[in-house]
Order: structure tokens, then sequence, then C-alpha cells
DNA sequence: CATGAATGAGAATTCATTCAT
DNA sequence: AATGAATGAATTCTCATTCAT
């Protein structure tokens, strides 16, 4: 735990931290293969330690239950998620921009990638065992609409939207955009770029000054 | 058994089935308490039939498998939710009203029942066990924004309707109805009425003709 | 749960809750059997079903869990024990022949059942996982020498007993009797009756008046 | 490993053993302390790791086996606990001075530590997973009473005790010491002086000559 | 029609132990 | 000497389902 020698103490611990993290990303991986091939019933340890060709009780040691790998895994689909927005969404002057950049990034990744959608709402809407899941979700869910909310009151504070209800609207847009994610992870013919011109021509109309 | 004096045979059967529904549509009713508050992980057939009062036996009595009771509580709910659209639907004249009527009577029934939402997408989201499941759960989602397809198709071609892609569009119109349900389940303080306002008003800019 | 017929009810239920406390009562004493032959560490549910003749999960459908199954055995025993014991000492008079018969009774039954007392020790000694087991177990250790306390206590004001410490010769003559039958067990050929007789000249001299 | 230069082989090989030593003693120690704490049943090598704040890989390499352990366990705490009586008794000149420090040693000892006697019936009760257990544990057992058989017989051949049937009687008072031990461990609050007087005023009266 | 009894399959998890480093 | 990574065996327990009554 805390060795002696301090000479290449930090590379050790680096390398350590490294293949754990290896691992970890690697049982992610395998589980959201798993969660999105097979469903949430269906994704028990011994199946994603299959999907690894690991054993089951690793999984059980880098993860210390079931409830904590399906954290990782919620966590680390949303955090590239939000990655991927983030870093374009930054060099957007106009609160236009902003939101068209919004739903055109974000659908650019998730729609290549739906199995992770389809991993994530696996997870939403089953891992209810505990007490706080509830409000997790309730979290969850609310994370969606939140940012696009702040970003219609914006353009209308600033004067470059008309006048809406801006909560209401987010909620539209936000459900809009997953549900067709979610639409996408079953029907993988369904036209990604087709939609998203659709999307954006829609939310331009509704957001339109004279209107 | 024991039909040894065919007198009143028939009665006996109608009598049999009488009982017969009576018991599947109590289970039905206690699967979707449970499925709602519990989650689709804790409802067990021991959990249903405590929440009946009942033998967790008599469900697979009834009930040759989970799957078959989870379809049953599927189809109950869709068709609930189907019924009480067509029976205002019947009376509308105009694309305009059919829409309309769709979006408003939808949100109102099941805008007050969140149970059965919450129901409908724990068993859309998880009972993938066996193979057609996905293609099953395909079809549920393609029964979602069909109907409004149908509707923005045919305004369109009576001239009532604008320009726009009805396709997709259906999907955005359905995405934010059963968005928003979703997020009542959660949030139980959401205004149905002023979504559903905002709704209308929006749907009615999006098909609008001279946009 | 409750059957509309109510002719037989009472015959009904007496019957199933026979067969159910005949299940119980076999687990029970195959639990005993275990425990005496292999220790605690190799009591499992399986060795269990194996030493019962029926499936591990037949336990877990009547007892709850582990911890209800040790429960049960260590109130089988500790009853069987008390009443055979309470059976003998009614027709005492005195309480010299109230504290002989409470030790002769005691050895005879439990010194020609050795595995009852090595069960007992086993669930004693190790069942202690849960929080309230060491009050649990307190309350166990102190179930022994009380009875024998308050015998000692009642010679004594009655005039009957000499002068001692109630309370430690209490602990004496409970623990000499207990080890004796925790010898017993590993040494089956050490002689029953012997140490009753030694057990009872001491415990005489012990509390005699004239001293 | 690079034993190339023999020059100071010993020393290190010294050093070593002091090392191994050391660790063992530590791990030993950790032992009892969560042997006592938390119970065989939760005495697992990583909570016993956790407690020394070592891999529980390190306690395989130093035990080849958890009986290994156990044993190491039992033999520490047998040593303790016979040194110092050894140390004490060997100055007494009659039978009676012996018995008596042989009560009052161990029971100043082992009535100061109650983790250690708490410890050893952990280990007597319970680790029972190989086949010679059994006579390990009646070795165990016989430890405790024959050391007083000697000493009670060496007093009646020197005649300085009485008649009494010296067998028995050191089994009631190994088990008496013994037992009182036992409850020292579960109610800190009793009394071990009070205890260690009562204890030796009945073992005169009992080995008195002309009772 | 209804149930309690029973089961086998499978779940997550812990354990002692091995091995490369 | 020491450890983290890894595993197979074993554990308790839950589940859907069957069957005799």
């Amino acid at each position: 735990m805390h060795s002696k020698n301090n000479s290449n103490n930090q590379e050790e611990e680096t390398k350590k931290s490294f293949i754990e993290q290896a691992r970890r990303a690697q049982i992610v991986e395998a589980t959201i293969a798993v969660l999105a091939e097979q469903g949430y019933l269906n994704t028990s340890f011994s199946r994603i330690a299959a999907q690894a060709g690991i054993s089951a009780s690793l999984i059980s040691y880098h993860f210390k239950s079931k409830e904590e790998l399906t954290e990782a895994v919620y966590t680390f689909i949303t955090q590239q998620r939000q990655e991927h927005v983030a870093a374009q969404v930054a060099g957007a002057a106009t609160a236009t921009d902003r939101l068209r950049i919004m739903l055109e990034a974000d659908l650019a990744y998730m729609g290549t990638r739906p199995e992770l959608f389809q991993a994530l709402l696996e997870i939403l809407f089953v891992g209810r065992s505990k007490t706080d899941a509830q409000s997790h979700r309730a979290d969850v869910v609310h994370a969606g609409f939140m940012p696009i909310a702040e970003v219609l009151k914006a353009g209308q504070a600033s004067g470059e939207f008309g006048d809406f209800d801006a909560f209401n609207l987010a909620i539209i847009i936000d459900s809009a955009r997953d549900g067709f994610l979610g639409q996408l992870a079953v029907y993988p013919e369904f036209d990604l770029e087709q939609f998203t011109a659709t999307l954006m021509t829609t939310v331009l109309t509704l957001i339109k000054k004279d209107k």
C-alpha cells in the first residue's frame, strides 16, 4: 500500500492503475455489448465474462457489486456523450448555433453507435432495485433536457429567439432526439442525416422570432 | 372432469372462462402495479402474487410463462390506450382535428395514469429473453408513430397541411408525447395541461401550410 | 390463504401445517447431525440437503435464510433441554432437591445425546455474523447459570443453604456441567453417571450449612 | 536467488527468518483480533489482511493454508497461556500452592485478555474442516484438565488432599475456570477478582482432608 | 380452480489460493 | 519479500415452473 522505496513509485502506480483501468474499461465495453445484444435481463456476470473472455469472479474483483458496474457503464456512456458535444459546442457564437450543435453533434455521435444508446436505455429503465434509484433516474432524465432549456432561455433573453414555453419545448426537442435514437437502435436502416435535417428545420421554425 | 351430464355444459364453460378472465385481469393489474412500483427486476411471480393476494403458482396456472404474462400486460395497456383515443378520434372531421385529438386524448388518458406508462416502459426495455423479442419490440416502437405518420400524410394529400418530411416529423411528435409521459412518471408535478397546450401549438406551427 | 368453503378448513390447515412442521423438523434434525459431524464451517445447505435426502432449495423454501435455520435449531435444542428438566423439577420440594434434579435431569438427557450439545456449541460459537448476535449469545450464556443462581439464592433465603457467593458459585456449577458435556462430545467413553455423582457430591458439599 | 556471493549468507538467512517471524507474529495477532471481534465466520484472509494492513496474498505466502494459520494462532495463544502459568508455578512448594497458582495465574492473565480466550473458543469450536480435527480438538480439550488432574492426584498421593474423584473434579475445576473466562468475554463487567476468590474458596473446600 | 411443496437452473458474491512481476 | 491480478470452487438465495392434492 505505502511502499518504502520512493524511487519509481509513481511509475509503478501508474502502470498498476493502468492495468486496472484497462480491465475495467474492457469489462465496461463487454457489458455494453451484452446489454445491447441481450438486454438487461440476460446481462449476468457470467455472460459479460464470456463476452470479455475472463472469469466471472474477475468482474467481482474489479467492481464491488453489480450496481457499481452498472453505474460505471452509465457514467462511461454519459461522459462520452457529453464530451463529444462539449468539444464542438465550445466554438458556437450564437444561441442558435449552440442549440444546433448540441443536437447535431449528439445525433452524429450517438447515431453511429446505437449500442450505446441501447445500453443506456436498458440501464435507465431497469436498474431500479435500490432506494435512491428512482431519484437517480430522475436526475438522469433531468440531465437530458435541462441544457436545452437553458439554451432556449438564453436565446430568448438575448432577443435571438421568439416567444415560447422554453421548458416544455425543451422536453419536446430532447424527447424527439432521444426518441429517434431509440428507433435507430431497432431500425438501423433509418436515415440519420435526414432525421437530423428534419429536426433542425423543425427546431429553427419553432424558435424563430416572427412566427 | 365430471362431465357426465352434458346438459349445462356450455354454461359451465362460460362461467369458467369468466372466472378465468377475471383472474387474468386481476393478475395483469397486479403486475402493472408491481412493475410501476418496483421495476421489472423486482417483478417476480411471487411479488405479483403477494400484490394480488394469491399464490405464485396460480399465475403459472393462468399464464403459461412469464413471457406470456408480459405480453398480456403489454396488450392490455396498449388496447386501453388505443381504445380511448379511437373513441374520440371517430368524430374528427379534418386531419388537423384528427391529429389534435390523437395527441390530446392520449395525453389526457395516459397522463392521468402514469403507472400504465411506467409499466409499459419497463416491459419495452427489458423483457427480451427470446430471440424474436427484438422484432417484437420493433413492432411496438413502430406502432407509436405510424398512426401519426398516416394522419400527416393524409393531411398533406388533402392539401390541408404544408410540405414537410411526414415520416420523421411523426417520429418527432410521437417521441415528444411519449417523452413527456416518461418525465411525468418521474416528476408528477409537471403540468400536463400546459405541456399539452405547448405541444399542440408546436404541432400546429409545424404542419401549417404557408410557413 | 382464506379459502371460501369453511367446511373442513381446520382439518386441511392442520394437515398442511403438519407436513410443513414435519419437513422443518426433518431439516432441523439433519442440520443437527451435520453440525455435530462436520462442524459449522462444513454445514452448508447442500450438505444438509444431502443428509436429509432433499434439494438445497427446499431448505430455502422452508427457512427464509441460513440465520433463520440456525435460530430454529438453537430454539429446538434449547426447548428440548428445558422441557426435560422442567418436567422433573416440578415435583421438587426443597431447594436442594430442585438443584439436584436440575443438574441430574439435564446431564441425563444431554449426556445421552452428545450431538445436541455439540450442535449447540457450534451455533453459539460461530453464528456471529449479524450485529445482534453478540447480545444474543450473551442472553444464551446468561440463560445457563441464572436458573441455578436463583435456586442457590432461594436456598439461602430459606436457610436451607449456607453462606456463599451465589452468583459466582452458579457460574461454577453451570460451567462444570456444560464443560463435562463438552468433553463427552469428544470422549464418548467418559462415564456420565460417575461424573454426575461427583458433581452432586461436590455441589452438596459446597452448599452445606455448617461448613 | 542472487546467491553468488556466499560471504554473508548466514546473516541474510537469519535476517530473513527474523522478518519472517515478525510477519508471522503480526499476522497471528491480526487474526486474533479479527477472530475476537468478528467471529470465525467473518475471519477471512482479506479481513485479516485489512486488519494487519497487508495484502491477502502475503498471508498465503507465510502460511501454506488457512489450517496452518489457525494452528499457529492456537499454538501461540496456548503457549502464552502456559508460559505465564509455568513461570509462577515453578516456585510452589505444596500441591495446594501449585493448584492455587495454576488457577490464579491463568485467570489473572487470560482474564485481562479476553480476546485471547474469545479467539481460542472460535478456533476450538469451528476450524474442523479436516478429518483429524476431531482428535486434534480432543487433544486440546484434554490439555485443559489433565494438569489439574495431575496436581490433584499428586496431592492425594502425598496425603495433602482428601479423598475425591480426582479425574472428574479436575474436569469440574477446569470447566469452572474456562466457563468464567467465557462469560467474561461476553460480560466484561463481571468481577474477575471476586470470581477468583470464590473459585479458590470452593476448590480449597473440595480438596480439604477432613470433610 | 387453487395451492403448497418441491425442484433445477442460475444469480451475485466471497473465498483461499496461485502466479507473474 | 510482497503484491495485484486472476481464478475455480463453493456459498446463500431467488426464480419460474411442475405436480399431486
